[in-house]
DNA sequence: AGTAATTTTATCATATCTGATAAATTATGC
DNA sequence: GCATAATTTATCAGATATGATAAAATTACT
């Protein structure tokens, strides 16, 4: 994507105003506006916020996962990355061992895609997708999401409810 | 979504990392980094970078038109919000008139989704329509993209060749 | 319970981002 | 071509974000 000040530029020229206009908007002025749009790269989000809206737009900023730099998962290593999501009760090494299907409902519901990388290294494919199939899932939304994930696999399934987004994040 | 604060201790929930070992690699203390973590909205970008970075990610920030405060559109209007895609002759309020479909097809090509609505608002769906068909467009992304467009509108096309992200941007 | 690790809160000096102003340069319309 | 508007560049004072430090509060572990 381009870069945040040719963003602001581009958007300007579509919607046909001077620098004069945007800034009168966003409370700034049109030298200070100029030099925002000429490779400026240290905003204040605050800044951002105003400007984007003078300009009638929403920003958005997301933080997003390099994939690429995944570590080795091991039982101890999972403990406290996962630990987050067991609030009632507290999560033990030993747990991965012993109740392997408790601890895949709750990171298959309330965990991030993340989370749900470390189990499948950390179980192995095929333990992985046996225990996704046997888990039981409280939220329909979860239920169809990993529904469609087992589709993929090959794996015998009835119902068909999810968008097909979802196909990019779950490399085989 | 959530707030860029959130994402930041979310995300280094997931890695099970503290804030000493992330404030290291960020190259800044402890306390800075509970203070981020905790509703700071006024970042400069240059620190939400670094930030990123030791969390294994990728920062994304980008202007979203917002939709809803769509203006009226007229010739007088519309020819200096296209202008700039005319570079090498002057687009003229009278080549709305005369020659349309050079006016489309360097819009089609070279524009922003934004520019072809003023286009379509100007001309009309139907008009707009015709116009699309005849067409002549260089790129091949950009035909298949607007073939995609014109089978959704039940217009006749051969070829199928575009992801179906697309559909979500071009509202009847 | 008791110790250590982690996180939060507060204060401060420094760096730098911001808006204002003025002037120079470029683009535009007639 | 000329007058005007639009944009860029430069400088500056004031506002504020940043990192450092210290200390308090919370959490984790045995």
């Amino acid at each position: 994507m381009f870069e945040i000040s040719s963003q602001l530029k581009n958007r300007r020229k579509e919607l046909g105003l001077s620098l004069y206009e945007v800034a009168r908007r966003a409370d700034t002025s049109a030298a200070s506006l100029s030099r925002y749009e000429n490779g400026w790269n240290r905003f204040e989000v605050y800044t951002l916020k105003k400007l984007a809206s003078a300009l009638g737009c929403r920003l958005r900023i997301t933080l997003e996962p390099d994939l690429t730099v995944e570590e080795p998962v091991s039982k101890l290593t999972a403990v406290p990355k996962l630990k987050r999501l067991f609030w009632d009760r507290k999560l033990l090494v030993s747990d991965l061992e012993n109740y392997p299907l408790w601890v895949m409902e709750r990171v298959l519901e309330f965990g991030s895609l993340e989370d749900v990388k470390i189990l499948k290294s950390l179980f192995g494919r095929v333990r992985f997708l046996e225990l996704v199939q046997q888990a039981r899932l409280n939220s329909s939304r979860t239920r169809a999401f990993w529904q469609k994930m087992l589709e993929k696999e090959g794996l015998p399934c009835t119902r068909k409810s999810f968008p097909s987004t979802v196909d990019n994040c779950w490399p085989a």
